[in-house]
DNA sequence: GCCCAGGGATGCG
DNA sequence: CGCATCCATGGG
């Protein structure tokens, strides 16, 4: 995989470490639009344009570095799948899932999208997110940015109940209005522990959330969120039936390690693209 | 009509 | 602590 880095552009010869669809479609990013060979994605006020062919990937925008590091273009992962191929559970997921790369989203932009995504579905979530940005956002000539957060405490209960919040509208409200700017800016500067204590501190953000946040948005590795899909994969694995997310995220990030973040998303996304049940 | 979706809050023992 | 129950909403 070799990469060139231009002005407003990044081209990305031989990507066998990298497939657009695969990493938009995994479920760790909620504002990007696919059609046929070519996607938009969307990320703080920032926006870029990817294109592909079978031995190519372009990258335009008008901050290649902000979308150099967002698609963690400095991680070798090839080596990171040579060591999770040996898990004889793992091998099927990766090779389904080879292109997956893991986002580094904004922290505050994945604390609102995660507190949306709590018992919803992708298509929903994705929905919301988008009202969110058009009504709340600043114009950017085409586009919508997401909304600062002094732009989103403007927002009333009933405004996040039209963006199709449901009962996580008061949850929003109240973390959106306690939130400052210092506290994520804190958070990102934070041990681990901590930003998990106080991620789960805020209304709407329980350990699954915390961990997506962590993992999408602060690159924090070694978290292992637990969804609907993990818990079906973690039973089929061990011919269980619990429904303890906790046991189930404490012993599959143990078993993972610093390369947990990774292993959960092969799992999630191969189990959840072939609906194994 | 029932079940499900990248779960969390609350109350009760 | 663990556990059960409730929660808006839209698509299948």
């Amino acid at each position: 995989m070799n990469i060139e880095i231009k002005e407003n552009k990044i081209i990305i010869d031989n990507p066998q470490d990298f497939d657009v669809p695969q990493t938009l479609n995994c479920g760790q990013i909620f504002r990007y639009s696919i059609d046929g060979n070519s996607a938009v994605v969307y990320s703080k006020n920032k926006m870029a344009i990817l294109t592909w062919s079978e031995n190519r990937i372009e990258i335009s925008s008008k901050d290649v570095g902000y979308f150099y590091n967002f698609f963690d273009l400095d991680r070798d992962y090839s080596a990171i799948k040579q060591v999770l191929t040996k898990d004889k559970f793992l091998k099927k997921a990766v090779d389904y899932g080879a292109g997956i790369r893991i986002i580094n989203n904004d922290a505050y932009e994945m604390l609102v999208s995660f507190i949306i995504s709590a018992n919803n579905n992708i298509g929903r979530i994705k929905k919301s997110v988008e009202y969110l940005c058009a009504r709340f956002g600043e114009e950017c000539g085409g586009y919508f940015a997401f909304p600062t957060l002094s732009a989103l405490k403007h927002a009333s209960v009933q405004d996040f109940r039209t963006a199709g919040l449901g009962y996580r509208a008061e949850q929003m409200f109240e973390t959106i209005q306690q939130l400052t700017d210092e506290d994520i800016e804190n958070l990102k500067n934070m041990p681990s522990d901590e930003q998990f204590k106080f991620l789960v501190s805020l209304k709407g953000v329980g350990e699954k959330v915390a961990n997506c946040i962590m993992l999408f948005g602060l690159g924090v590795k070694n978290v292992f969120p637990v969804d609907t899909w993990i818990n079906k994969v973690y039973n089929a694995l061990t011919n269980t039936t619990t429904t303890d997310r906790k046991k189930i995220s404490k012993e599959l990030s143990a078993r993972y390690g610093e390369l947990s973040g990774f292993a959960q998303q092969y799992y999630f996304y191969y189990f959840r693209d072939n609906k194994i049940k």
